[in-house]
DNA sequence: CATGCTTGTGTGACCGGTAACAGTGTGGCT
DNA sequence: AGCCACACTGTTACCGGTCACACAAGCATG
């Protein structure tokens, strides 16, 4: 009639009740090798029959090890980042690691550095970086040289996983070009994200190549509202028959703008956007885009950190291969 | 010229330094009110010098608190979620917290309770549930006992935080029976979310109170995809001339098929969503649609479950009252 | 001047695992 | 039989903090 102690069981526990000593209950659980299989079993049954768990704060303090990641990303309720997250936590999860995420607001590097920091004192075993609008050199600075980080980004000081922000976009480019329209407006992103520079230059340098004219394009951010009132200024010429939005929430911006001002997409208008957003298939009309494979991004991230941590005196890998984007064709593009 | 031991700085070497015993540098850590000025700074000046950061394993294994926070999450990729979990993260980060999120994808109560296990061997201090389709009581089933969990839902046997699901809808209807139309028909979210069947709830009493027709409504779930192909049914009915859709991105498919069946919004059918993505008010046209305020959401979940974690012997907070909802109005709707 | 309380500090054990090393028993080999 | 290698298991210290408690000094009080 003894009420059980309020106390969870430890390792000792289990190994009175099995009658063997606490350092084979800690071998079974650690899967080492040097158990028999009756004792494993007898550990076992004692350790089901205590529900006994091992404490993860006693295990991180011994080895030194959390199993643990951090990531730093900025704008985490954006579909490409929160997708990136997600697919990163899936993967880092069916490893046995844990996920920690940090979003960060504003742009400061005091909130990079203190982000880093956290993660740092939380005892992180390894960070994933989605750096957003740090330039990613500068958010590279502010890691510490001990804690293996992989960068989703262009090739940088440490290992890093890179979508393609610059064949697709030139390819959405020679696609409106093929389609007769003499040349193709653009809509960038921030002009401090690396993304969107690297979209901007794969369409100038389309362009360029095919001896079409390279026309201004405004500054602006990822918003629906910044492809709608920038938008605007492009529906109102009527020189104006193709555009390359730099995202599809941009683009999404822009179809509105264009609708408002009573041209058509895409008998005026063609647009193309960039992302693939769940929505682009439904949107009026359905958006011709450039898909990016978000998921496999977080998926590489986490490979490339795992296959650096199991092996920490290695050197670090080097990047894994550029993630390819694929333009998916649509009903928002048509002939000059 | 003897080079820097490998290991990091430990309470010890702090406090040799600092010619103190380990434990006063550990008060002066734990902010401790029973150490003089002078010591205090004489330890921080010898912890900076040190760069002595605590180590969070040590702490959380001999205090059993780890200053982490669980949520469980469906769809986290989603924007509802992705907001509320970006909020939690910040509030939690304020309040000294770490955040672990696990993203589920199947609904599987397997998965939840998977989940639930896994904070639980990582030591989480609370958990905050965001259950989806999984039905409140269900995924209560699976908590144990013995951790704080607060449940983003209708009230439940844990302190809930609730968005209010039913009386914005009702409102929505209202809005549209009083611009003249008939009925209102319907696009509900997949029938096993409950803030689905809540909304649904919200159109239908509003119909019933006002002594309208109730149309049938077609299951489907949250995508574009089932807003557009419900749509084009609907869109061919000459007969519906309002839809009140379950969210923004059923509004938005429902909208591409109207448009593609040649009828226009508002002029000829009107259309409510539910959310207010940021996309919202650039779609074509803008939406009409009732704003859900995410950020307050996560918000409360954390406040909730810190006051329950600062009083662990107190009984369990109640519930946070209901969020409010409000209806944006825009251009999706008109006269009838 | 002894007594008591308050404030500040030090001592040792302890949280629950893991690492290193030291046994123990069994079998094969000469 | 005697020896050794091998497989398995136990002993002890240690990770880096916190806790409970003992202790020293300073000051007011009787």
């Amino acid at each position: 009639m003894t009420a059980t102690p309020p106390t969870r069981p430890g390792l000792r526990d289990v190994a009175r009740l099995a009658g063997v000593s606490h350092q084979t209950v800690s071998r079974v659980f650690k899967n080492h090798p040097m158990v028999s299989p009756k004792t494993r079993d007898r550990v076992l049954a004692a350790a089901a029959q205590l529900d006994f768990r091992p404490n993860a704060a006693a295990r991180a303090l011994a080895t030194g090890r959390s199993s643990t990641l951090g990531v730093v990303s900025f704008d985490t309720a954006l579909h490409g980042p929160a997708s990136i997250i997600a697919a990163i936590e899936r993967h880092a999860r069916e490893a046995g690691f844990f996920t920690g995420v940090a979003g960060l607001e504003s742009a400061g590097r005091d909130t990079v550095a203190g982000a880093v920091e956290r993660f740092r004192d939380q005892g992180v075993d390894g960070l994933i970086m989605i750096p957003g609008h740090v330039p990613p050199e500068e958010a590279v600075r502010h890691l510490p040289g001990d804690l293996p980080t992989v960068l989703l980004g262009p090739p940088a000081a440490v290992p890093t996983v890179e979508a393609d922000h610059y064949r697709a976009p030139g390819e959405a480019t020679r696609y409106l070009l093929g389609l007769g329209h003499r040349t193709v407006h653009h809509l960038p992103g921030p002009a401090d994200w690396s993304e969107a520079t690297e979209r901007t230059r794969g369409w100038r340098d389309a362009l360029v190549a095919a001896g079409a004219e390279v026309p201004d394009c405004a500054p602006g951010d990822w918003s629906a509202r910044s492809g709608y009132e920038r938008g605007r200024r492009l529906a109102a010429d009527p020189d104006v028959t193709a555009v390359f939005a730099a995202n599809d929430q941009i683009a999404l911006g822009l179809l509105w703008a264009i609708h408002e001002s009573g041209r058509r997409v895409p008998e005026d208008v063609s647009v193309i956007g960039f992302d693939d957003i769940p929505e682009a298939a439904f949107l009026t009309p359905p958006l011709t885009t450039v898909r990016q494979d978000f998921a496999a991004l977080g998926r590489h991230c986490v490979e490339l950190l795992l296959a650096w941590l199991a092996d920490p005196g290695g050197a670090p890998p080097g990047r894994a291969g550029v993630v390819p984007s694929e333009l998916v064709i649509r009903r928002s593009t048509g002939p000059a």
